[in-house]
DNA sequence: ACGCGATATGAACGACGTTCACAACTTGGG
DNA sequence: CCCAAGTTGTGAACGTCGTTCATATCGCGT
């Protein structure tokens, strides 16, 4: 089976990143620390992953598929649309902060000017937006499919907005309570004007 | 007058990385290429500021000087409060549309893990938020000031937030007319909730 | 056991931000 | 006008980074 061996480096290697993201946040992330923390040479890095930002792709990819389950877990009792746009906003807020560098991660990492992101990742992140889809849905249903997809997109920026900049360095820590309960009036004010 | 030609390179330094950065992006900025454009040697940078970092601060400052005076202008004509949330939106779409790298620069660029930014730059910032602090209020005059202070941040952000992903690279770009219709939309929702 | 393609290795490379010993300049008092 | 003392300018050098590549080692089919 070949491959096999190769595959078990790729993972250890998104295993020690991961951690590493987790601890120290993404800039603090180093090829030579990654490698050494696996055991491995700094050059076998090169041999499983194209270059470094490749890895971070590997690493983004897990945490968009932890978000999108805590997503779905969100919704598994079936709520009424209004209620499930707000769990899923509350669900996103929870990870965030839950993941806070992992999370962070998704949106600050940047490829090389000459580079762009590969289609698998785009595709990741869009699902992620697609999860809005059924709620907007039912709340609206004169939407036609496109017009839904689209509001799914700017909700979805609205609500990670609010989010990242609570959770940023840059700006006053917000009180939690505080934050939860302006993230919950902001989709109130969202799902109030779906249904008209 | 001591400083004076101390000054005259800072401003200089600044000139070229302000263009730097709208014209390559925050992340091609190099030292050696501003000194080198700013005609002096690749030390004096730092005799002028205390690091690059502190340099970009600079631009940074300048560039929310003009952003902030865009949406004074925004608000020049006294509309009601509403379409006072409306203009503020758009205007700083139109700035970010407009001024595309320096914007991402406002909130793309991090501190070295070991330093925080300076007051005088998060005061500047914080001024952004208080733009939307007096139609917030007329529209809702049952809130008292902090909760306005708090309500306006959560709408900056999530216009912010909307804005944002909508011009990263990372996802699909958006037909620029579709973009302005979700913004009014999610503008209108949230001053709606603000009159109840 | 042998040979050959795949994988592992870490020294070396070029680019980067930053520092520092030294040179050039500026200024004020004799 | 001159010199000394402080200030500013200079670019080679340093440490760190991602990445490469010649070389060594491994693993498997024969």
């Amino acid at each position: 089976m070949a491959g096999t061996k190769r595959d078990a480096l790729r993972r250890t290697l998104v295993d020690v990143a991961e951690t590493h993201i987790r601890v120290r946040g993404l800039a603090a992330l180093r090829a030579r620390d990654v490698t050494k923390d696996a055991g491995c040479a700094l050059g076998s890095l090169y041999n499983a992953f194209e270059d470094l930002d490749l890895l971070i792709l590997a690493v983004n990819s897990r945490t968009l598929k932890r978000l999108d389950s805590a997503l779905a877990t969100a919704l598994s009792n079936a709520p009424a649309p209004a209620e499930a746009m707000q769990n899923l906003a509350r669900a996103y807020l929870s990870f965030a902060v839950d993941n806070r560098q992992l999370w962070a991660a998704l949106f600050d990492h940047r490829m090389p000017a000459d580079q762009t992101i590969p289609d698998w990742h785009l595709k990741e992140h869009e699902t992620l937006f697609s999860r809005l889809m059924v709620p907007i849905g039912q709340l609206a249903p004169a939407l036609d499919e496109q017009t839904c997809a689209l509001r799914a997109r700017t909700i979805f920026s609205a609500v990670h907005g609010i989010v990242k900049l609570s959770l940023e360095d840059r700006f006053v820590a917000l009180h939690p309570d505080a934050l939860d309960s302006e993230l919950t009036q902001m989709v109130d004010a969202i799902t109030t004007q779906l249904r008209n």
